[in-house]
DNA sequence: TTGTAGGCGTTATCAT
DNA sequence: ATGATAACGCCTACAA
């Protein structure tokens, strides 16, 4: 009368119903070790009649394994934590890890001082996923973590790397707006400190020399204020610009409230184009013409290879394509 | 030689620094449960100077809390997860719980069949936050459940509810609307079966009443597209009109931009306005005028109060703030 | 007020 | 290939 009626059903209920013992319905369950096919047979039907789900706090208890995955993103300040696209992420990631019964946290990882041996010395975190990661926070991992940690931009030997390919869309909305006729085009680029976002800069700069046009760069912050900032710089440096790219949709944004602040008509005078396609790019006057970025995709795949067994590629690439609007 | 060098310091290395027992350390730690000052002193600097923190999978497994806070969204299909504000909740809320070492997991709850009783039942959830609450949510909570559940809307004598006063903000921004020489003012609706959606709404009609202005409401769904669409009803069924309130900023950018597709001027034909303050609405031509919403705040306070174990109130209202901008 | 003795559900080690 | 048994770290009757 004091035991509640219904329990969860566990591991022994499973074993039981199968014939066999705990230890081999564990080893069934698991998948590590021996069994006889059919045993196999049996415990996975009796796991299936019965419902039975591993309890994640035993096993983290066992083998120290974690239940959450932490999402780590590398800031100057917290302020980075505060971005759509790392609310995006975050919600890609709680996604996926649902799935796997585990939850996710958020950590910023200061630059100066990347520490992701910190993070992963912490027993309750079974993986951790790298947001705008740098050379300095892929030194900061153990090599002995395997499996343990995603990057979402550049990897190492030891950490595998998810991303979008940030230098062909690049490359295709640049060559986009040549094809469209621009010849002074201008760049508005991320930090400087951050690896992945210099292959759109090179992609441009590859473009450039190859067409045989000046390179105009001006640096930005991924932000619109930093785009309006970088607008103004162009604005007074080559007034005879003809298109400008921001490295990302919320600088381009940023160009574009300028532009119109200064008078220019877009894409009239001046185009511009960016990239991720957020939503407020199909929502701005005129569309922002743009590239898309998976982010989804790509957090679901670095979350799903902290979480599952299997091997993963060193590098896993996603494609990105041109969003015609209305801006350029 | 096959031992790590360190361990995690656990709740015996705490015990024997401090000269009691095992069962005299958790009841200090725990804070459940007698103990001489003398030994609740003890222990805890000996904790504090260990650096003793709790293992959340142990304390799991033996009193089946779970380790992770779910976001719960009712909405009518998953795509309600697919939607900036809650990805900002989804990051306030992981950000928030990873201070107390737990993740959050991310759930679509079915409006026509809303199971929280299910969600609940999982031991490896240690509490629920509910997003866009309904009635037939809010009674699928079995009422043994206490505190460990907590919804963003409308709440129950069970569930303590966190939300903004989003009847207060639209009459703020629908007084600026009059204020500002706007008499034939149409609203965009929320969706009809959200309980929260309504606060505007009757906030709308009150203030159309007693001003003796004649009531013009369109139905929409938190959507830009939805938006554009009511747009186009408005402009046909009521082209006289001089102001649209969405009752988000998403629906009013919609607004926004049909408006301009239709050839409004905007401010000068007829002024828009959303609520939210969401990022898009400070980048938009014009600037978005809009009321806040403090969704960090209300996540972290609804996700602190699962976890937490102090006592809640039945309701939290969070204030609203007018936000002037070009756009009314 | 304190300590002792289980037990939470799982996996790993060791026999068989 | 299989099964008993001992951990994992913590909490909580229960006895002292």
């Amino acid at each position: 009368m004091r035991r509640r009626p219904e329990r969860q059903t566990r591991l022994e209920d499973v074993a039981k119903a199968a014939g066999v013992s705990r230890s081999t319905a564990s080893r069934v369950i698991s998948g590590s070790g021996p069994a006889s096919p059919t045993a196999r047979e049996r415990v996975h039907s009796a796991a299936r009649l019965l419902g039975y789900r591993p309890d994640q706090a035993a096993r983290s208890l066992v083998n120290g394994s974690g239940f959450r995955v932490t999402l780590a993103v590398v800031g100057t300040t917290a302020q980075v934590l505060d971005d759509p696209y790392v609310h995006r992420a975050v919600a890609a990631a709680a996604l996926t890890a649902t799935s796997y019964d585990v939850g996710v946290s958020l950590q910023w990882v200061p630059r100066d001082a990347p520490r992701l041996d910190r993070l992963l010395a912490d027993r309750t975190v079974r993986g951790v996923v790298v947001l705008n990661t740098t050379e300095a926070a892929l030194r900061s991992v153990p090599p002995t973590v395997r499996g343990r940690v995603a990057s979402v931009g550049i990897g190492s030997r030891t950490v595998p790397s998810f991303d979008v390919d940030n230098g062909g869309g690049a490359a295709a909305v640049l060559r986009h707006l040549y094809a469209t006729g621009r010849r002074r085009i201008a760049m508005v680029t991320g930090p400087a400190w951050l690896p992945c976002a210099q292959r759109p800069v090179k992609a441009y700069r590859d473009l450039m020399r190859a067409a045989g046009l000046p390179v105009r760069l001006v640096s930005g912050d991924f932000t619109a204020a930093g785009g309006r900032r970088a607008a103004g710089t162009i604005l007074a440096r080559w007034p005879e610009v003809d298109a400008v790219f921001g490295i990302n949709d919320a600088a381009a944004l940023g160009v574009l409230a300028a532009l119109r602040a200064a008078g220019r008509q877009v894409p009239e005078d001046v185009a511009v184009a960016g990239f991720d396609d957020v939503e407020a790019a199909g929502l701005s006057d005129p569309g922002l013409t743009t590239a898309t970025n998976p982010v989804e995709q790509i957090i679901s795949s670095a979350v799903g290879a902290v979480l599952g067994e299997t091997w993963v590629p060193p590098t896993t690439v996603f494609p990105s394509a041109l969003v015609r609007r209305a801006s350029a």
